[in-house]
DNA sequence: AACGTAGCGGACCGTGGGTCCGTTTTGCAA
DNA sequence: TTGCAAAACGGACCCACGGTCCGCTACGTT
């Protein structure tokens, strides 16, 4: 097994660089102006360092994404009701997309600067494809929704995309509550009707 | 009045600059590969020119977009059914979240370019401001949608959004006509459905 | 203690958006 | 026509930022 474990001052680095990048997104500022080089500085290392351990931006990016995604996950995966898998689909499907919003209202930075770096569509990141895969899993056990399931899941978690939440939030200033009351609004909408279709 | 008639040439540059962008994108080229510096030689222009003429990129990929889509627009505004103005608001709302699905499938790469330009939002474009608004509307009129237009109205449009369509179109190679019966039924369930709220 | 190597860091590079300013073109008027 | 001021041109230039390179440091192993 080619598994080397990593120098302990090397892994002392990544976490710092995850904690810099963490503070520096909370400090307000807009996400396309923390550049990597203010990371490396806030984190206390050299560049080299930083493109080391990540790869890239959008490496980094989904690093530290993806650590703190990681609660919900679990939650999702192996949790209690109404988020884990023993649920009835329909407030399954409901509650995922709760957790998905209210994810990305507690990291709106973190989650814009993520689904905006460039680099590639955002449906191409891990993270989409397994809230994609469960959430058309589930959709496709709704009476009504056979064979819907793909497009619908691709629809509903658009309507969490993390630049709409902070248009929402941030520009508009919607209340939190409101925006969950709406989101569940219009999934019970999708999840309830009958189908259309042939 | 402080309108003053633009000299001839810069007309003209100004269709050469348009033109030639245009070009570029056809071209199969992602939208990011296609640079200013591109566009100006395209056009037999030098850059000075184009950032004069469009203040910069995404006042050049606006001003293109706005100009592919006045037929859209038109039709909208003062057109016959089911776009235009008289047409009972459940099949309206249809119509309109077809024609932008139609048009950004038509215009792919642009509007890829378009939403992807990082300077702001693409929540803050007018023309994203004038489909909410006119979608919003709309939806009021629905019953059991009272109150919900707003929100109801970014979550549908999401659903078209640019990158999402690309993604399904270009990489899925999801057919034209499928994707327009999904986004159909999709609508007629949101649009259908008895509301959930007080 | 000594040594091989993983890891460090910041000078450096390429690219692309945006600016500047000397030169050219245009349109008006004498 | 010719003269002239203003508008427009164009490409050299600037700079910020992502990403690379390589001589140096410090870890941990024997």
């Amino acid at each position: 097994m080619p598994e080397r474990k990593p120098r302990k001052d090397a892994a002392r680095n990544r976490e710092a660089v995850l904690a810099a990048a963490d503070a520096l997104f909370a400090r307000g500022t807009s996400p396309e102006d923390v550049t990597m080089a203010d990371i490396a500085a806030e984190a206390g290392v050299g560049k080299g360092t930083l493109f080391r351990a990540y790869g890239d931006r959008s490496g980094l990016l989904r690093a530290l994404y993806e650590a703190r995604l990681e609660p919900v996950t679990e939650a999702v995966e192996s949790g209690p009701s109404p988020l884990g898998p023993d649920t009835p689909p329909q407030e399954r499907a409901l509650a995922l997309l709760d957790a998905v919003l209210c994810f990305k209202l507690d990291n709106r930075r973190l989650a814009l600067a993520l689904e905006g770096s460039g680099s590639g569509s955002p449906y191409r990141a891990v993270h989409y494809e397994r809230w994609h895969g469960l959430l058309q899993a589930v959709l496709e056990e709704i009476p009504g929704l056979t064979g819907a399931g793909d497009f619908t899941a691709h629809a509903l978690l658009a309507a969490t995309r993390a630049d709409l939440v902070e248009h929402l939030a941030g520009q508009e200033h919607v209340e939190r509550e409101w925006m969950r009351t709406q989101l569940a609004d219009f999934v019970a909408r999708v999840t309830a009707g009958a189908s259309t279709g042939s």
